[in-house]
DNA sequence: TATTATATACAAACATGAATGTATGTAAAT
DNA sequence: ATTTACATACATTCATGTTTGTATATAATA
């Protein structure tokens, strides 16, 4: 049984990608060879390399399909429309960093790719590229979190004399310190519990 | 010319480490045979075998010869003695997270290894237990921030509700995403420069 | 509509290279 | 005389990329 059709070989693709992001996650991007994955997914190497030109085009796949959906929630939780963005805009920040949080409490699929793009993958040659990226997004959701800040300036929400690109950065900074940390800690003792409680801690210390 | 003496055995085996930062920074921790490391430091792999069992061992000593001083300095730069602890304990916050920043600024090995551990190593299998080792370190300097904070209290340096324990996190969250941003950010565009500057941010946000 | 042609979605086989661990050899320090 | 501090040689395993084979879905044609 061979030649599926369209649907199947869609089929066959995703859990190909599937079953990348478990080997991934329990031997590292490295030691997981194509092999491993295409036995894990029940296929062949054939299959892989038909759907993929090699494991770096099939980490990416494995990374765009929760990297995108991410970003395109950022708008919509971190500004809204124009008539919302001038209501509580600091409450939106906290919303927005938590509901970050819960998707990964949540989805499996989401905690697991987090954990191996941080804990389990090497960021050279065919990956290089995936840092700059990452910095680069960083530098919207920066841009995004200052204008959130602008908004809660205007409206006195804010009890400080920093800026809103101060004030921005830093929150980028922790809620960065606490993703690692909450993917890191895998055994959810000393973050996945209380991340919620340091997102209001960290709002709280900016509210007037 | 073979069996050196202790002394050039001891030069033999820091050579070897060298070679091994160098080469896991620029090829990944997976991507680095022990063929290239021995290349790298003039030797062949018997002396790399000789000197440590595998390549896991060898980049836990790459490790431990950065990691334990930043330990060791942790207490001095953060507490310091009975009598010092009492004067301008956020001041001293502010300096010992700068000083480790500008450690980073000018230890080239400390940095290439920072960035090693950080972007080019994948924890899994025999490095599975190092995240560990981070984070119950990530504890212990929790701590130290929490006693700090309890101090800027007593003498009424902080400017904020809330406690000690929570400030104490909040600043080691932020100074951990501090870390990674500068390390990943190799070009030096976004952080390298205004890490001292968002420190400072930072810290006169809990201010009076 | 039935037939044919072609591209699709893989499986299987092949060829190559590279990394690891170990075992052995050896010259000099102790 | 015996370790020490390596270099050299050997054996094995494993991952990758490519090539070939093939059954079938699908498009083309008549």
């Amino acid at each position: 049984m061979v030649r599926k059709t369209k649907e199947d070989a869609a089929i066959t693709r995703q859990r190909i990608i599937d079953a990348a992001r478990e080997m991934f996650l329990q031997k590292g991007v490295s030691r997981t060879s194509l092999e491993q994955i295409a036995t894990h997914a029940s296929v062949t190497r054939g299959a892989v390399y038909w759907h993929f030109q090699n494991k770096a085009e099939l980490f990416h796949a494995m990374r765009e399909e929760v990297y995108l959906p991410l970003i395109d929630r950022m708008d919509d939780t971190l500004l809204g429309n124009a008539d919302e963005s001038t209501i509580d805009p600091l409450g939106r920040i906290r919303k927005h960093l938590a509901s970050t949080i819960q998707i990964l409490d949540n989805d499996q699929t989401t905690r697991a790719t987090y954990e191996v793009m941080m804990t389990k993958c090497e960021y050279v040659d065919e990956f290089a590229d995936v840092l700059k990226s990452i910095l680069s997004n960083c530098s919207g959701l920066v841009h995004k979190l200052e204008q959130a800040y602008a908004k809660a300036q205007e409206i006195g929400q804010v009890g400080t004399q920093l800026s809103a690109a101060e004030l921005a950065m830093d929150t980028h900074l922790f809620f960065s310190g606490l993703l690692h940390m909450w993917v890191k800690d895998t055994e959810g003792t000393l973050f996945r519990d209380r991340a919620l409680q340091l997102i209001d801690t960290h709002i709280n210390l900016r509210k007037k």
